[in-house]
DNA sequence: CCCAGTTCTTAACCTCGCTTTAACGCCTCA
DNA sequence: TGAGGCGTTAAAGCGAGGTTAAGAACTGGG
């Protein structure tokens, strides 16, 4: 099986070693120089391992995985670090990080890990499950025991979030976050869309409500008889 | 569908195991003790996997490896190797190997990469098929039920990712990637094109479409009566 | 090297539906 | 009782997607 995997390294010397050594084990390798260019491969491609180089310009390589974590995109990501600190680790694992590798590394250490985590990928979830809601994430379509639910690209996103923390309260902020990022609207644009998944989750008759914690945000959890 | 495999290893009470085994998976398992034998099996007969032992009397396992490929056969060849060291894995994989296994293994670790590799072999079938839509990637041309579809060098590659992920959303991203790799135009030539492979498979009254993801890609996927 | 046919890109325009906004009503709690 | 948080609704806006056509860029054959 051909394993496909990204390099994100602006060092343009160790990238070209590892590309050309990963090439020669018959690993395809493709190669961005930066996060933002990273970031936009991952989206377009299906990768089985990420190597993501911590120090990176435009936009930092712990952005770059809480990003893809975010998307929902559970491909195996090895950091891959100039420093041997603890903090860094920590907060590689926080991110979402699988394995991590402190530079400088032999490069037969790198293609060990890289063999270990592409198999590892075999055994990932891509569907959450509450209750009889089932969310695929992969199809972008959800039902309710069997029966389909629309959800627009933004209510998606939301009932994603809920359902990752079911029974778990999510702040406001937080799901303001996941749909708009850094730049969110000013105005009720969220109760708004919260509704129409209300609507959307009483059209199907779900035993799920999603109740409002005032003050702070909403949870998604199963309907008290 | 039945698996015919080639076992060549020398350990007469290994190699009894795993033919018995694979037999009662209903896998065909054929057997021979040395390299030179093993090679004149692969000449004669068509595997779709090989399983090839690394020390091997008369002719060792990467010079097989080596020859097969030479004769341009690229059946996949499972490596055994009874050394861990990354030396013989990278060999292997320079020798054109598709995957290896460490001796002493389980056999049903066995039984899952044999049937792995000959799915993977099915995979580079040289037809894609959805319903009644056919691609012939080799000769680059399309039909649905019989009637020839005429695609140009960019709606094949579109109708091509689309066909190998139908059923799933693929992102605008993924699409672009596909048909102008990181020099992408800038204006709305994606989406002239889908339009152009819609007419195609109207014109020649397919029963799939390609549905659009609002803000996200395209499907391709059997109409809904 | 030119021509004809094909293929690709661009731009303009239209439509549709997602998103946002704003207005209003309800409820709760000081 | 009035202020603030939340729910609901409807309408406006805005951007994504669909369609079309024109011309640029390629192609292969003469």
């Amino acid at each position: 099986m051909s394993i496909n995997v990204l390099l994100v390294e602006d060092d343009i010397d160790l990238a070209s070693t590892v590309v050309d050594y990963l090439e020669i084990e018959s690993i395809n390798c493709d190669h961005a120089a930066n996060g933002i260019q990273g970031l936009s491969l991952i989206e377009a491609n299906d990768y089985q391992v990420i190597l993501l180089d911590l120090n990176l310009p435009k936009l930092d390589g712990l952005s770059v995985c809480q990003k893809v974590r975010e998307s929902s995109n559970d491909t195996p990501i090895l950091m891959l670090t100039a420093r041997d600190s603890l903090g860094d680790k920590v907060a590689g694992f926080d991110a979402g990080t699988d394995d991590y590798l402190v530079k400088p590394f032999e490069i037969e250490e790198l293609l060990v890990r890289v063999i270990a985590l592409s198999k590892r990928r075999s055994g990932q979830a891509s569907t959450l499950n509450v209750g009889e809601l089932a969310l695929e994430l992969k199809a972008r379509s959800a039902s309710y025991a069997g029966d389909a639910i629309k959800l627009t690209p933004i209510t998606f996103k939301l009932l994603e979030k809920l359902m990752r923390e079911a029974g778990k309260p999510v702040s406001r902020a937080a799901l303001m976050q996941v749909v708009w990022g850094d730049e969110q609207p000013d105005s009720n644009s969220l109760k708004v869309h919260i509704h129409h998944l209300r609507k959307q989750l009483e059209k199907v008759g779900a035993d799920l409500a999603i109740e409002t914690e005032t003050g702070f945000g909403f949870v998604l959890r199963e309907k008290s008889a």
